[in-house]
DNA sequence: CATAATTATACCTCTTAGGGTATAAACATA
DNA sequence: TATGTTTATACCCTAAGAGGTATAATTATG
């Protein structure tokens, strides 16, 4: 699966009725770092993305390729 | 469980022998970003992390903060 | 429909990641 | 010990990530 992180953020976010700027300003980032996550850039990063997921509970790490979202911790 | 990423590099570096410039040369990327990884530096670019980690079959992706590496795959 | 809220796109600036190179340190092995 | 190999540290330069802001597009909501 590609772009687990891309699906993760925003579903995330719905669930929590969150609009892209309060995510923004919860996680401490800019929004438009919010708005490049949300878009699939792929030249983010890796702490201002784990600074983000950290308000979900979850950490950026190496998984298998071909294994699914296994999280919806 | 911190910093999955530098383990998880060093381990499968080890594990097929190569030195850091032969893995840098490999992936594509500078012999300082591997060791930038391998240091623990948090501020690298996604893409290039996912660059090197394509050489083993994995990816960044979410995961639950508690989560032990579950990987091995 | 109109209006408001949310999200997307574009531009500018500043900071820094990444690469390269050189040197030093650590780690082997004979 | 000395010698070679691998890894770590330090410097410079260029490209681009991140933030801010403004504007356009999209999506609700009445």
């Amino acid at each position: 699966m590609k772009n687990q992180l891309v699906k993760f953020i925003k579903k995330r976010r719905k669930v929590l009725g969150l609009t892209q700027m309060e995510l923004a300003d919860r996680a401490g980032v800019g929004l438009r770092f919010i708005r490049d996550i949300e878009q699939g850039k792929e030249t983010l990063r890796l702490d201002k993305i784990n600074q983000v997921l950290e308000l979900f509970g979850h950490i950026m790490a190496p998984v298998p390729q071909s294994k699914e979202t296994d999280d919806e911790s």
